[in-house]
DNA sequence: TGATGTCTACTAAATAATTAGTAGATAAGC
DNA sequence: GCTTATCTACTAATTATTTAGTAGACATCA
């Protein structure tokens, strides 16, 4: 009975990826990291993070009378989830076509397209 | 002054996928279509085209008194699109992480990496 | 024509996500 | 030890999303 694999809401995510770049973090630590772009109030923040954690998100150990935070889950594992979730949703379960489209619609630029190359033919010859 | 691109909402998407099937449908039409999972009633259902069409992914036209819709963006474009954003919100505005994390997870098959490398030779030898 | 059914428009209720305030606890500086 | 800062916990308000009901228009068909 597994349960369901989880995506973070906007808010989420934008703090979550302010904590994968610290590693481990307290809520003032991310609050005023240079990459924070919303204005959040600290009580904000310090919920979401709450959140975060109820939701397994993450784990916090407790130093003093703050909390430090760190990422359960690795970014890396998030994208996959993430990925295998829109795979679902919006391609058909056709991850190929993912990748279609992203050369199709030019986000991927010719050095992207060598280095995938290259990528390719190192992993099954 | 361009409007931010916006992404569909998870039953609006929902409602999209059969919408992008059916090329033309009225609200019924949806609903009774063999890949609708959700459970909604007919006026749920009503309501959520008439936000998509207040959005701009729809048209309609009225045949009757029943209003007909279309998509006004190609599924491809929506999906380069929904691409786009979460290189940016996730992948740090590198597409080409993408591709490596779905490679990495194995959620592209030995036979799709086969036909990737097959593909990327023949767009620019 | 009138009874019945289907459709839209409008409204509202329920739920989820986002934001932030208040109170009380703990810590830190003097 | 007091005063001031900062922190968590709890609560609440706001906004977005999802769901569906009610009313009236229109259509169909006996």
């Amino acid at each position: 009975m597994k349960q369901k694999k989880q995506l973070l809401t906007e808010v989420e995510l934008e703090l979550m990826n302010i904590l994968w770049k610290l590693e481990k973090g307290s809520v003032r630590n991310i609050l005023e990291h240079k990459s924070m772009k919303r204005d959040l109030a600290y009580t904000s923040a310090a919920t979401i993070m709450r959140i975060l954690e109820q939701k397994k998100f993450t784990k916090s150990s407790k130093v003093g009378n703050t909390f430090y935070y760190h990422a359960t889950l690795s970014k890396e594992d998030y994208q996959a989830r993430h990925l295998n979730n829109i795979s679902e949703k919006l391609f058909d379960n056709t991850p190929l076509s993912m990748v279609a489209r992203l050369i199709d619609d030019g986000q991927l630029s010719k050095k992207d397209i060598k280095e995938l190359k290259d990528t390719l033919n190192n992993i099954q010859k």
